[in-house]
DNA sequence: TACTTACGGCTTTTT
DNA sequence: GCCGTAAGTA
């Protein structure tokens, strides 16, 4: 595989910039786009172009050579995106298939075809090349899979189908998989594979399980291979390889993509980075639009570096920077800005708006997450009855354990709401049973599939049978239900084994039939039904009848799908159902899914340390974690346009226990000319008949008597010291009767030996490694090394 | 083979 | 506190 910079030597940049003003009054019209000078009357062609401010219309008309467009939030990116595709397409530049249009994710791609749909009619639909980099790849890759060593029709895995089979290969090289878990494997390739590395150019301080990495990683893409299936990581990494090796196939790409637009270029990581590369075609038209300071997908392998070296990359790039918003008043930008400005890593830009109304950002500390769901929704109410609509307000969360909350407010005073995002539906355990019926089916090689179902419902076929069955399919080096049809007809399986494989087959066989004049919702529903599987489910009185409901909904769902295939596809590419936003509904969803909208009223509840800063995130990535953190936080306060609430809570049940909470850092981020703060005096102050909850109160450092309040500051400079009072606070866990069962050891900060042996609270034991400040490096028995703070272990004598 | 109990991980975030 | 998996038992 080329690697970018090689890449860029050979290619010649043609840094012409031509403004596109004659162009436009030359007017050549194409019949693609005649519905858009139809549908903007006779004054017509420019129309689009009328609405743009100065920096907006110069990204616009900008079209040949590489842009970068700097746009801040609510500085009308997409507006700009959408009319810069219209304005090509109206010049007569390019159609509407030579154009390549990227975007992160699947809403961001859906929002950009239906506003260019709006600005340019029917002809979008000829927008065969946007859609998201990976559903891009796949599309690539369905075409050339061959030259990877796949079928056409590969299958696309998800995490579930990936850990189970990184367990087995785990399992087959006689790795404790407790300590290095299926899961962190999956990651870590994923996280090779966002950097475009195959096993082969695996560096080698990369690794797994002491000096196992590569050879796993290379077994994993065999297995892969076998069988016919490939994950998400590999959709960009197959056409690396692909465009790498095969310039034919490069310069066929390179020629039809005449301009290629990339949104959220902040978000790209290297293997994106590297597809953009080779579909870059001399002329260079590339125009890329992000924002560094809402770069939140660090954990994915974003690289903000990408945005931050385009000039370099791209020679002769023209840059624009969009700080103008349209969209927040005055103190909620100011109130972000302030934010945002502890971030050391960015390239800077300064928002400004008119719009000087509107009340300030304003910030409650309350009890509990009770109280804190209480208050919104009361809040919520109050905006409802001033003539606000439901769907004008968000709630945004940082992780979506914080969602049940909410919506268990939200029914109980039946405020309608919809949330968005949280536990997947396609990842639900009845839907991929169903998918892996389907799966079967389609293609008897799906061996994943076959596990999954083999023995669901109850078929009297055993672990160990099935444990035999893959043996020998794997030894004669054929699918598992090539293997089972040898083996009905053998003595080497049990004789009931034999008749219950034999009506399995069967079955599928017959389904298999009637898939071709069936449809495949009809399909679907008779194989649940005839099964067994929705009996099954009748009989559990739990959850039985939620999950045939979500079964009735996959049936539904498969409806607007042409074919088994395209519905197949699209669940393993989107892996969500798009829902309609179209009620009257308060919106809950996490500050990641919300990027990119906005809302007149957001809420932003859970602002304390540990949630948001996510203390995983800190302990994980330091201080590259919290400035994600803190762009997130930004992210979240971009959203709003007149209103944006925050809120903290002192205490909260994590894990079914509860623990104090102190609040976020990021609180006392926020400029105090934009912030208004209010204390709860039913909560802080010494009235009100919560002796228990105040006693616990106590517990915590008071900062409770107002947001400028001394005390305050000072819990905050305790979590900023991490002294030993701070570290209790935050980690003394109360058990539901109030009895305190663990704090941290109140020496912290005693001095720590390598090789001292000490103990966690999650972690368990393990011996110290390394020392760095207030930082340990631990070798946990159990859990492995991690970096933690030393407040939170023990000396364990 | 199937049912029961014990235990540990989980709560980032998305394709 | 809940869920799913692993180990133990009939």
């Amino acid at each position: 595989m080329t690697d970018g910079t090689d890449f860029a030597r050979r290619t010649h940049y043609v840094p012409a910039i031509r403004i596109a003003h004659e162009s436009l009054l030359s007017d050549l019209p194409t019949p693609k786009i005649s519905d858009l000078a139809r549908s903007r009357g006779p004054e017509g062609a420019s129309d689009y172009l009328a609405g743009l401010n100065t920096e907006q219309r110069l990204a616009v008309e900008t079209t040949e050579g590489p842009v970068l467009v700097l746009a801040g939030a609510g500085t009308g990116k997409t507006k700009v995106l959408t009319t810069r595709l219209a304005h090509i397409l109206k010049l007569g530049k390019a159609r509407p298939w030579e154009l390549l249009v990227v975007t992160f994710t699947n809403k961001a791609a859906r929002e950009m075809r239906e506003r260019i749909t709006h600005l340019i009619g029917p002809s979008a639909e000829g927008l065969r090349w946007l859609g998201t980099f990976h559903s891009v790849a796949a599309q690539i890759l369905r075409r050339h899979a061959e030259l990877v060593g796949l079928k056409s029709s590969f299958t696309i895995l998800d995490t579930d189908d990936q850990e189970r089979l990184l367990k087995q290969l785990l399992e087959a090289a006689n790795i404790d998989t407790k300590r290095w878990t299926p899961k962190s494997l999956a990651n870590l390739i994923d996280h090779w594979k966002n950097r475009g590395w195959t096993p082969e150019k695996l560096p080698t301080t990369e690794d797994f399980a002491n000096g196992k990495g590569q050879t796993l990683y290379a077994a994993y893409q065999a297995r892969l291979a076998t069988l016919n299936a490939c994950d998400f990581g590999d959709l960009l990494l197959h056409n690396l390889t692909i465009l790498s090796k095969h310039a034919d196939i490069a310069q066929e790409y390179r020629d039809r993509f005449r301009y290629i637009l990339v949104d959220e270029y902040q978000d790209t990581n290297v293997a994106q980075y590297l597809w953009l590369r080779l579909l870059t075609s001399s002329t260079g038209n590339v125009c890329c639009v992000g924002d560094d300071d809402q770069s939140i997908y660090g954990w994915r392998g974003a690289e903000v570096d990408n945005i931050l070296r385009f000039e370099k990359d791209f020679p002769g790039a023209k840059i624009v920077k969009l700080e103008r918003n349209y969209r927040s008043t005055n103190h909620i930008l100011g109130a972000a800005s302030g934010l945002i400005a502890s971030n050391r890593d960015r390239l800077g830009k300064t928002l400004w708006t008119e719009d000087m109304t509107g009340d300030k950002v304003r910030v409650r500390g309350v009890w509990d997450g009770e109280a804190e769901s209480r208050l919104i929704a009361d809040e919520i109410e109050t905006a409802r009855r001033q003539g606000q609509k439901y769907k004008d307000m968000a709630v945004l969360v940082r992780a979506s354990f914080q969602m049940r909350a909410f919506e268990e407010r939200f029914v109980m005073l039946a405020i309608p709401y919809t949330v968005i995002g949280g536990p997947r539906f396609f990842e639900r355990a009845e839907i991929r049973d169903a998918h892996a019926y389907l799966r079967l089916i389609q293609s008897e090689d799906d061996d994943l599939a076959f596990e999954r179902i083999v023995n669901v419902p109850k078929r009297g076929i055993g672990d160990t049978s099935v444990q035999k069955i893959l043996q020998i399919a794997r030894h004669d080096g054929v699918s598992a239900m090539a293997a089972v049809r040898d083996l009905i007809t053998s003595d080497e399986l049990q004789a009931r084994t034999r008749t219950a494989l034999s009506t399995f087959v069967r079955d599928l066989d017959r389904w298999r039939a009637l898939a071709t004049d069936t449809r495949h919702w009809d399909l679907t529903e008779t194989i649940l039904e005839e099964s067994g599987y929705t009996d099954m489910q009748k009989a559990d009185r739990v959850t039985g009848q939620t999950r045939l409901d979500n079964l009735k909904e996959l049936v539904q769902a498969m409806q607007s799908f042409e074919t088994l295939q395209a519905y197949l596809e699209h669940v393993s590419l989107v892996m969500d159902l798009d829902k309609g936003a179209g009620d009257d509904a308060v919106q809950i969803m996490t500050l990641h899914g919300a990027k990119g909208l906005e809302f007149p009223l957001v809420f932003l509840p859970g602002w304390e340390e540990g949630v948001f800063p996510s203390q995983r995130s800190i302990d994980e990535k330091g201080e590259k974690g919290l400035e994600e953190e803190r762009r997130l936080a930004y992210v979240g306060v971009t959203r709003a346009k007149s209103d944006a609430r925050i809120s903290f809570a002192a205490n909260r049940q994590v894990y079914g226990r509860w623990t104090s909470q102190l609040p976020s850092r990021f609180v006392d981020e926020l400029p105090i000319a934009h912030v208004e703060a209010e204390s709860d005096t039913g909560y802080y102050g010494a009235s009100g008949g919560m002796k228990e909850a105040k006693s616990r109160w106590d517990d915590a450092p008071s900062f409770g008597s107002g947001y400028s309040s001394p005390g305050w500051k000072r819990a905050q400079s305790f979590t900023a010291a991490q002294t030993p009072r701070s570290a209790q606070a935050r980690h003394a866990v109360i058990e539901g009767d109030g009895r305190l069962v663990a704090t941290a050891d109140p020496k912290a900060g005693a001095n720590w030996k390598c090789g001292e042996r000490v103990f966690h609270q999650k972690f368990g034991y393990g011996n110290v490694q390394s020392i760095e400040g207030n930082k340990l490096l631990v070798d946990f028995e159990k859990a492995g090394e991690k970096r933690v703070i030393d407040s939170f272990v023990e000396k364990a004598g």
